[in-house]
DNA sequence: CTGAAAGCGCTAACAT
DNA sequence: ATGTTAGCGCTTTCAG
């Protein structure tokens, strides 16, 4: 204890909290001590006496994956303003790693959690947050079966502006790649596209079977080696979109020439590619700020009224955004950021 | 507390623990109330009455970054191994961030920490990682002046490496682009250019003035509009590779008929892009993988013996590969996993 | 302006 | 096999 200043601990939590109320001179010589110890508060003390830890939890399926990635580093600047910490899980997209990581966080007592749920069919999930009793938002896909808050992507208007913009420019063999067909985002797209088809009196053709360039391969020779070959490429996740143009690109097929390609969600290089890559775009920094925000606003809320249950959740559908490029047959917009 | 179940402390403490030495019908009495209650342990009070937190620290500059979201990953599945929690914190290579972040993990008590330091001139940061007598291990970047283990790729002979592999096609004006000069990684990869320039009497020309495309477009106007105009292009970090390989796109410029290029790090579409990219690849995985191994070592030998003054700060330096695809001038590798 | 004392939830000795 | 007790380091009344 740094009480070897010759202070009592009251006065030294004072001094560690801002020194109010403390005579300049015990602070003075405090600070002393305390830098000379090298001392450091312990957290888990502060914690333990109750009160916020400061302290928030973010699951997410995959660091890795950039689009999660600029929503985990958008939060995390929310939080700092907040001066409070956030911790990032992963989960693989595996309901049990989730439940684990969810569990984790709890035991530390964070004092909020942003999570983009794998939505197994369990209400686990949803049960375990809700005992949790602290403030919790949904990103990217909402929980299932629970009444949290959520800040989502619209995939359905998303997909289905992607598809009629491919019925705009003529085509009308249009089939839909993607990989985990079960993920909620995944569905919705699909939704959307499959609408936008039908709504144009055609038929829809979804394969969800792309894990890979070696399955996007394989898809791709399917759908190129019909009697009525597909016109055009929606592709419903950024990974599927790189497999399927790395096989474009391998097997020299002429895009959009033989076949128009257009992917959910950019990434880096869709300028720069040749043929460069439409996208339709998803505010990815906002999702994070916005799912951070909205987190400590509840979090503020909750703390100085109990009414919090008056709040509806809230249900934030983020807009997306159709970036022209050249692969679906469009000439690329001009200016670029 | 859990005692409505009716027995003492100590036991429900076991319970939870395992429940050794405890009574079969006890324990399934206990566990009952635990899922009635809905009771999660406090993970707080465990770490105030000292022992372990289960908890390490990585501090890094950026998660968006590529090269450190597989390091993090990769780290986090290593201590999920360990059955401890991965708080990963960002920097934005500012030292006083960095301080913070380190300070807030020691406040917590971290077990030990990971750290890619952004070595700003002063030791604060090693100062301040030794008073914390925890285990630390440096990624990417060993710690200035400390002698904490590092676990860092071999810039120096990477960049050597490519350079004379540029030579050895014949070209002779190299001229070396890159960012952010002052960071370790960067300045010992210009070491390595420059050593294998001189050495085969050949004059260096750096150009660390590239931050975006913008810059990258008046490097590469400045480069080509010269008498003698640059033959080959070695880019010595990820962003200037892009940004490079993109304004070159936008030029038209040939590659590598006009001008070759050359890059430091690998990027997911530098296979696919036409022409390919041509790289040294760094063990990224394998960054993450050892740094975590080595600081779990650590934690576990100076729990057991005290003597661990006796292993020697132990530096791991990674061997970079190099990948031959179009734009240096080669065929590229046939083969692709 | 300062200090004494209680107590946060847990675990580890030490009984029983 | 189980209960009692002390104490981890801090904040917080409540008295001086």
């Amino acid at each position: 204890m740094a009480k070897k200043a010759g202070v009592g601990t009251t006065t030294a939590s004072r001094v560690i909290n801002g020194g109010q109320n403390v005579d300049p001179k015990t602070l003075a010589r405090v600070q002393r001590a305390i830098a000379s110890l090298g001392y450091v508060p312990n957290q888990a003390a502060r914690t333990l006496k109750g009160g916020r830890t400061r302290t928030i939890g973010f699951v997410l399926p995959s660091i890795v994956d950039p689009f999660f990635a600029s929503c985990a580093e958008a939060a995390q600047a929310i939080a700092r303003l907040h001066d409070s910490l956030l911790i990032v899980l992963t989960t693989q997209n595996d309901p049990k790693t989730e439940l684990d990581a969810v569990d984790v966080l709890i035991r530390h007592r964070v004092d909020g959690l942003i999570i983009a749920p794998c939505n197994a069919e369990d209400d686990l999930l949803g049960k375990l947050l809700s005992r949790a009793s602290i403030p919790v938002v949904a990103l990217d896909r909402p929980i299932a079966g629970s009444m949290f808050p959520s800040v989502v992507g619209n995939n359905f208007a998303g997909a289905q502006f992607a598809t009629r913009h491919l019925i705009e420019h003529g085509y009308r063999r249009i089939v839909c790649f993607t990989g985990e067909p079960d993920l909620y985002t995944i569905r919705e797209r699909i939704r959307g596209y499959c609408d936008a088809m039908t709504s144009a009196r055609l038929k829809p053709v979804v394969d969800s079977s792309i894990r890979d360039r070696r399955s996007a391969e394989r898809a791709l020779k399917r759908v190129l080696g019909e009697a009525s070959s597909a016109e055009a490429l929606l592709t419903l996740k950024n990974s599927t979109t790189i497999d399927t143009f790395e096989v474009l690109q391998e097997n020299n097929v002429e895009v959009p020439g033989k076949i128009a390609l257009l992917g959910y969600d950019d990434f880096q290089l869709a300028p720069t590619v040749r043929p460069s890559v439409s996208v339709i775009q998803q505010p990815i920094d906002d999702m994070g700020h916005v799912a951070a925000e909205l987190l400590f606003k509840r979090l503020l809320d909750s703390a100085s009224s109990q009414f919090l249950g008056g709040a509806p959740p809230q249900q934030v559908l983020l807009t997306t955004k159709l970036i022209r490029r050249a692969s679906c047959g469009c000439s690329p917009e001009a200016s670029r950021p």
